[in-house]
DNA sequence: TAATTTGGTTTCTTTAAGCAACTCTATTGA
DNA sequence: TCAATAGAGTTGCTTAAAGAAACCAAATTA
């Protein structure tokens, strides 16, 4: 059998890995950051089989964490869209990216520089802090 | 087939995940961090089988996400303690459950606070800062 | 009008998750 | 002291997902 849900867990992270704790899910929405929308752009960019793709999306969506729109006014034509639910996991990518750099960098590449789009400047590691800042 | 490996990946988020992005890493990193060290306890606490448990000790140890202490003096008794690497997930456990806990809260237990051990104050949601703080 | 693109679905195979039973030391209890 | 229990796994079996590749139909492009 596989995979337990954790759907009704009272354990919030729990929940919250049932939708998006799959080796998958959170590198869809990891693109989708990056302005990724199309089927085959996500198939592509990640390399996934074109049927787990198609399961991701469709959970996705259903969690209410991608919508999905149709372009071309024709039908046929979709873009996934992240809603707010699904930008709101940016922190988590963000922090999930930063470990990854601390710990394992990649052997050549220098770790890429994400900056505030607006001042340039740099982004600070993720912490977490209490009421005070501290 | 199952599970794409990313270890290799040039993207650091994909890294990340492949050390503690399955369903069940997170989880038990999450209960380390509540203070539970020992096998079994992560056997009741979770309700993992034990033979994935053992797999994904093992899988922690070996990244150093956990490191295994014999406990007892006379072997046969162990503890998994986080590492450094370890409690650095610190992070992104938390902004998961925020993130749970605003987009899925339980329907009935009341979200917990956690707080600052030292001055009991509530902490923060976990955000993305550039490095002036904005 | 044929080829290509997009967004899938189907079928098949392999791998991993889950369950239950079993093992082997230590330790505890009667 | 001998049996029972606890800790930490291991083994074997079953089921459910992941991956690959082929297929399909509507719309678009060449």
């Amino acid at each position: 059998m596989a995979r337990k849900r954790f759907d009704d867990s009272n354990c919030s992270v729990a929940r919250a890995l049932d939708e998006v704790g799959d080796w998958w899910s959170l590198l869809v929405v990891l693109h989708a950051m990056y302005g990724v929308r199309r089927f085959v752009d996500f198939q592509k960019e990640l390399g996934i089989a074109r049927n787990i793709l198609c399961d991701r999306l469709a959970r996705l969506v259903d969690n209410q964490v991608l919508k999905k729109v149709e372009v071309g006014e024709h039908g046929s034509r979709f873009e996934y869209r992240l809603t707010e639910k699904g930008r709101d996991l940016f922190p988590i990518v963000i922090a999930l990216r930063q470990w990854g750099d601390k710990w394992n960098p990649a052997p050549e590449q220098p770790t890429l520089d994400l900056r505030d789009r607006e001042t340039q400047r740099s982004i600070r590691q993720v912490e977490v802090q209490n009421a005070d800042g501290e």
